[in-house]
DNA sequence: GGGCTTCCATATCTTGAAAGTATCAGGATG
DNA sequence: CATCCTGATACTTTCAAGATATGGAAGCCC
């Protein structure tokens, strides 16, 4: 069976009559009649009932029309399908990311993807740096923002830009000593317990710390995975919190945030894809990137031309702005 | 686009490889590559992407098979449901009906028809003879059960075959005096006020009663279109009911029962359907009738002989016995 | 009722597209 | 570097869809 099949007995269905649905097909009819005849053998039963006032669906043929119907409405629906994935308007888009880059750099791009893309399903996993990259290397993720450019092994396969420069600052509670400060001497921390992220959840910005710190300061340091923890527990009077700048975003009435003197610059938060990931989604979400980032977008096509990376994939979005 | 497309794409996908995939299909390669090829330039996108390693289905290939598997497979179901509808096996009945017939031979026919044919969608209308009639005339149903059988124009349109005899019966409140009674004389009842169906509904039930009553018993009775409605007005007291003797049915402890002397015969309940409907599922529920009506069963058989409608549309059920 | 029209089916021929055969080009592999 | 594998291309073949011509059945009109 073919979906010629379906067509003419649709035809034949609408204009009751093998001549007209034939004109309507621009076909002769000699052809329907036998095409119809070749469908009702092959489904084994009378489709149509010949009679002298017009050509009828049997209860068969009603049946068979009503689903023949919706199986073309797949056929061309496919056709559709394929054109908007390959636009990028449909399609799944599974970003990994690191907690604090939530805050700050991620909504800036976010949002007028969304908004320029809404059929795209994101899916958004928070997870320490080293764990989205593999995830990423491993496929499960398209796109994974970290802090630090993704090393190891397969990280050359990975195109990786900087979107975020931070420096570290320092998180206490409303009542603290230094809350009155706006800076306060690195020194002066580890008098303190200090509240930082997890050393083997985030290696790059532990290897800042113990620069910085004497090890038995970290040793008993608290760690928190999440930034809202660490602000938390800053809040509750556990310690002096450690992040990097962009936690400044979370407003609590309860905390103070004090700059590092001499300031202490962490590593860079980076953003990092396949080289060769087909995904028109993907590649919109470049696009809006450039878009909402100028400097973001001309380091990262500085980038793709270093790497020869065709930018075959990079489509022109339909910004609905 | 044809069906053929879609499977030569879906066997693609499968075997990631044009010549297993060809070989799958028994066809040879190259006209798998130009068919895949012609696919692709009417869609407009690249569905399969060609690698060293294998094929594979891009995004916009993804999202054209999930819908092209889906369109195939209504093209079977089209097959497969044409077959169950030529069989009876689904469909809709359409049966009018009056209100009497349900107490009693309706129940043994249409329960062993569920039975049957569970997917048939049964649609009961409850409706004056006249009207029953008239609306299995113009096509707005596919059986009629009133009584007496169809007269008028087209009538001889249609097959008609008794299914039930009734006498008339009295239904009385349980304090009537004649409650007590077995049996009550035509005689004694126009001495209370009568409780009849409309004779404008049921006409012919009318033209038997103006033959045993004074017109002014008639014309000062009540009358009630439901026969639940004429044993509930004889409970409260409201006057004699009459009726078929099927109202015996009516279990109701607040009411008596009186065969007339001398006995009133009614018209018989009749069973019409047009003589050329061709619906296999009015076929099954007159074969159902033959299976559970042998009597009925006969009298068609013989109605249709004589009127020399053909048997074809006589399909054997697959009674699930 | 005979001729006429209408309409679908059948027979035969034509044509076009799908399938087959042979071969080539590109990339991986040893 | 030679070889193998794979898909694409060129060309031929074949088969089925379509066109043309015609037949037969049913309804219609004068």
């Amino acid at each position: 069976m073919e979906a010629r099949h379906l067509r003419y007995a649709l035809a034949l269905a609408e204009h009751q009559h093998f001549g007209r649905a034939a004109a309507a097909l621009g076909i002769a009819q000699p052809p329907l009649s036998t095409q119809i005849a070749a469908l009702e053998k092959e489904v084994g039963e009378r489709l149509f009932e010949r009679t002298s006032r017009g050509v009828f669906p049997t209860a068969a043929g009603d049946a068979f029309l009503a689903r023949a119907e919706r199986a073309l409405q797949e056929m061309t629906g496919a056709a559709v399908d394929a054109g908007r994935a390959a636009r990028g308007e449909t399609g799944r888009l599974r970003i990994g990311f690191i907690g604090s880059a939530l805050l700050d750099p991620l909504p800036t791009v976010l949002a007028p993807f969304r908004r320029a893309h809404p059929e795209v399903r994101l899916s958004m996993t928070e997870a320490p740096s080293p764990e989205s990259t593999s995830a990423l290397l491993a496929g499960s993720l398209d796109v994974a923002v970290g802090r630090g450019a993704p090393t190891g092994p397969g990280a050359e396969t990975l195109v990786t830009v900087s979107i975020k420069t931070d420096d570290l600052v320092a998180v206490v509670a409303a009542t603290h000593p230094f809350a009155g400060q706006r800076q306060v001497g690195i020194e002066q921390l580890s008098g303190d317990r200090l509240i930082i992220s997890p050393p083997e959840s985030e290696p790059r910005v532990a290897a800042v710390l113990r620069e910085l710190f004497p090890a038995r300061s970290l040793e008993e340091a608290i760690s928190a995975r999440d930034v809202h923890t660490i602000v938390g527990l800053a809040a509750c009077e556990a310690g002096v919190g450690l992040g990097p700048s962009g936690i400044r975003r979370i407003d609590r009435r309860d905390v103070r945030f004090c700059r590092i003197t001499p300031a202490v610059r962490l590593p860079d938060l980076h953003l990092s894809f396949r080289a060769h990931d087909p995904s028109p989604v993907l590649a919109n979400f470049l696009q809006v990137l450039r878009h909402n980032c100028a400097q973001v977008g001309n380091r990262l096509d500085r980038t793709l031309t270093a790497m020869r990376v065709p930018a075959s994939s990079q489509v022109v979005i339909p910004t609905t702005e």
